[in-house]
DNA sequence: CGTACGTGTTACTAACGGTAACACGAGTCT
DNA sequence: AGACTCGTGTTACCGTTAGTAACACGTACG
């Protein structure tokens, strides 16, 4: 039981574990959230069980890879959250981010979003898998620390923060779906349209006029 | 080729769909969205080849059955909507609607909200399936179309009423999504945050003092 | 009487997630 | 040296699922 050569076991799961990942990547991406086991055991090169072996499920390799995109994306949003510029500013430079991170790579973007399952009936206690916290929920978790560390809003203010997190990550989100989809306009507009929406813009809008007989 | 005949065995396929789709509805409900089409055929006291005469493939048959549920939902919101009340209790009205249908039937709302495929690789062209837009999307359009009726947004102000159509229902989807797992509030406070969102409470609040060396 | 047709069935295929059982090679202990 | 373990890999399988082909029954119509 030498801690060493323990480590060098472990260095060498984790080099394989990355070099799986990798090609796990690649065929979501070529192939969509769709990619059999067998089709990623193909493009790495060897056969199913050791992904197994590996990764416990199917959810457990989901979760593995999500994590590692998750946490790119994360870590620009961070940055654009953390800029020293005032806080409209950096609203619109996270949106932007955001929106330009699932404008570039759209496969992986629809391989993270789609859960694709959320709890079978059978086997309840399955030690993997669960853990993989779909991204929005993560993304809302840290937007909402953000807000809470940083927006004054008084007593109340955490639960508030949470909401809004959550909630603005979900607008984040749908309307990047949406414009992704349809293309309406650039990324500009749709970042400043978002901004003007949280901005308060719906509220100080007046009433339309014409309504009949109203 | 006579007409009334015609319309005679549409309507009894009318009346068997409508059934098949109760059916489903029920085994959704206790099933979870997992539901195979053997069990929906089961409970529906017939078998699976029936289902696929009808329904073309499992999408057709989550399409018809979330089209239900959709056109249920949206008459809720579009009452709430249209209430003859200031802006800002219509929204919050709107945003209660959605949050209590979740709560009431979670199973439903599970099911809706997974569109668990987008795309076989295989078999371009297939005729049915993919005309399921999945109800976020019409949650938006509509939510668009009331904003584009109703607020007054100068220039632009179509495709401004569309950002926000989805955005806003992003942001209720996410929050309310978050919110049924958590339950971290009530629901009526859980409006008040999403609406003080809106209103522009976030442009409004301070900055947290204390932060080291700025 | 036969023929077309709608309604239903059984029995099958293909693909997928997941697993058991076996095989090989390297280091280790006696 | 030989047995023992252990990590890595395989083949071959199981159970379930979506989807389909082929057949069987009843009924209206010529």
């Amino acid at each position: 039981m030498d801690t060493t050569q323990r480590t060098d076991q472990q260095r060498s799961a984790d080099r394989r574990r990355r070099e799986l990942l990798e090609a796990a990547d690649r065929v979501v991406l070529r192939d969509g959230p769709h990619a059999s086991m067998n089709a990623i055991a193909a493009e790495a090169g060897i056969t199913k069980p050791i992904l197994y072996r590996h990764f416990g499920d199917k959810g457990g390799l989901y979760a593995a890879l999500a994590k590692r995109h998750t946490d790119a994306l994360l870590d620009s949003l961070r940055a654009a959250l953390d800029a020293p510029a005032d806080r409209r500013e950096r609203v619109e430079a996270t949106l932007d981010t955001y929106l330009a991170a699932i404008e570039a790579r759209p496969q992986v973007y629809r391989f993270l979003m789609h859960p694709a399952d959320g709890g079978q009936v059978g086997d309840p206690g399955f030690d993997v898998g669960k853990h993989s916290v779909p991204l929005l929920r993560r993304m809302g978790e840290e937007l909402a620390q953000v807000i809470e560390d940083r927006v004054d809003l008084g007593p109340g203010g955490q639960q508030l923060a949470r909401v809004w997190g959550h909630g603005i990550v979900g607008m984040m989100h749908a309307a990047g779906d949406w414009w992704l989809g349809e293309r309406p306009c650039s990324r500009a507009e749709l970042v400043r349209s978002l901004a003007d929406l949280l901005w308060g813009r719906l509220a100080a809008a007046g009433d339309k006029v014409g309504g009949p007989g109203f």
